[in-house]
DNA sequence: ATGTTC
């Protein structure tokens, strides 16, 4: 590399350390391997990683997965853990999406039961699920009251009203619902914008992908987890809307004035933070909860549009159809939890902004279904090739505070990405590889183009090797929504 | 990601 800013020194195959120097508190810590690490240091997120390893209170060290890139303030693909007494939180550490996130179903059905039937599946998918830039629903109208229950209960919510059942609510991240959520503390803005989007998909790279199971690494987990070679699998990507965006951007304004008056410094502005136990700091995480809880809700009740569309397209009850779900996980969030720190188990604030929690096996907040297996950990690929199924890891409960990788990360930003596109069909090209795509914007599918992002395979194996996660099955695409 | 620059 041409002018290094910044040191960096090898500590494995897989994992490099930029010791910590200056006004940095801990080292910064990047997942990867050697061709990886070159394409990361082509943009800012290293310099981001050393930037949030300023930040007070911020323990052990500021981690970078495999799939790191540029962002606001905070890397995408960061992991950084606080203090709960000395610490901050950011509205930055938990990015614009709080509580983006991914839901895996299972079916009873195998891919040669639905192979015919695609298009019809997809259709029904896309009337009933509104997707793109601003899409909302007509059929429900929420009054606000109604809007505080569901940030105040989330999935739960979504089952009171008959989406989805109560069984479901076992196989979420949290149950479907982040305790401390206070409404008081969402901007009428806020609030207004959330009123007619729930259970819309929304547009970028969420998604709702029908697939299969394309292979199997670990038949004895994949069982557990009820995943079987060719079985039809549906996964959900989505977040919290307009709702969870203008909450962030709320209180970006709130945490620049909240950063001066606890003066903190700050290495970059969009680090702006409060301390944990401030008012300001308290407000966001009340709010942020509102936001996590909304968007479990939206997954929750995409999961029934779903079951509907399968059940009419395919002229199945919901019991042969059997889509139960397998898991749900966030990926942009800030949470309270148990980790060790210099030999003592102490309750800490982790960020993951474009992260993935990954308990290991027998923790407490997971289903007892998968005590033995741990964690199921959900990784959507770019839209031309696969996504993975793994389980956290002993490792990742004390390497990285219980953390890995998100997705395949963008290579290309979505410019560059469009301009990549030009004159090609990206739908036809999908279509030639078996996958029958419905979108809102074509200019959506040229900025999710297969080639703007990194090959989540490498993504994948570089958090396998580095046994942060371990690989159960690889889901290859059939059909899918988007934005 | 986002009523894609109130």
């Amino acid at each position: 590399m041409e002018d290094m800013k910044y040191k960096i020194e090898k500590i494995d195959s897989y994992r490099w350390r930029i010791p910590k120097e200056g006004k940095m508190q801990v080292d910064g810590v990047v997942y990867a391997d050697e061709n990886m690490l070159e394409e990361i240091r082509k943009d800012e997120s290293l310099q981001q990683v050393i930037n949030v390893s300023h930040l007070p209170g911020i323990l052990l060290h500021s981690l970078g997965m495999p799939d790191i890139h540029w962002g606001y303030g905070f890397p995408i693909g960061g992991v950084a853990a606080f203090d709960i007494d000395t610490g901050v939180v950011s509205p930055g550490g938990v990015g614009y999406d709080i509580n983006c996130g991914v839901r895996l179903l299972k079916t009873g059905l195998y891919r040669v039961e639905i192979i015919n039937k695609l298009e019809s599946l997809v259709n029904a998918l896309f009337i009933n699920i509104p997707s793109g830039v601003g899409s909302h629903r007509k059929d429900i109208r929420l009054s606000l009251q109604e809007e505080k229950n569901v940030l105040k209960n989330g999935a739960r919510w979504a089952v009171s009203q008959g989406y989805g059942a109560k069984e479901d609510l076992a196989y979420i991240e949290e149950n479907g619902c982040i305790a401390g959520a206070n409404p008081e503390f969402v901007s009428n803005r806020a609030l207004e914008r959330g009123r007619a989007q729930l259970g819309t998909l929304g547009s970028g790279n969420h998604f709702v992908e029908v697939g299969y199971v394309s292979e199997i690494y670990n038949e004895k987990i994949a069982h557990v987890l009820g995943l079987e070679k060719d079985r039809v699998t549906i996964v959900v990507h989505t977040g919290s809307r307009g709702l969870g965006y203008q909450i962030c951007d709320d209180f970006i304004r709130v945490m620049i004035d909240a950063s001066r008056e606890y003066h903190i410094e700050l290495p970059d502005r969009q680090l702006c933070c409060a301390p944990i136990k401030s008012p300001q700091g308290q407000e966001y995480l009340s709010a942020m909860a509102c936001a996590a809880n909304y968007a479990f809700a939206n997954r929750q009740m995409i999961t029934h549009w779903v079951r509907e569309s399968f059940e009419r397209t395919l002229n199945i009850s919901p019991k042969d159809a059997q889509l139960s779900l397998l898991y749900d996980v966030c990926h942009n969030i800030a949470k309270f939890e148990e980790h060790m720190v210099d030999g003592q188990k102490k309750r800490v604030c982790v960020h993951r902004k474009g992260a993935t929690r990954s308990f290991p096996p027998y923790h407490p907040d997971i289903p007892d279904a998968y005590a033995i297996t741990g964690q199921p950990v959900l990784i959507p690929g770019d839209m031309g090739r696969y996504s993975y199924v793994l389980v956290g890891t002993e490792n990742a409960y004390t390497d990285t505070f219980g953390s890995t990788c998100h997705g395949a990360g963008r290579v290309m930003s979505r410019n560059q990405a469009i301009k990549t596109a030009k004159g090609r069909s990206i739908a036809q090209e999908l279509k030639e590889k078996g996958i029958l795509v419905r979108a809102d914007s074509r200019a959506t599918l040229d900025e999710e183009l297969s080639e703007a992002y990194k090959d989540v395979a490498e993504v994948v194996n570089v958090v396998e090797h580095a046994g942060i996660s371990r690989k159960v099955a690889q889901l290859k695409p059939l059909c899918v929504i988007k934005g």
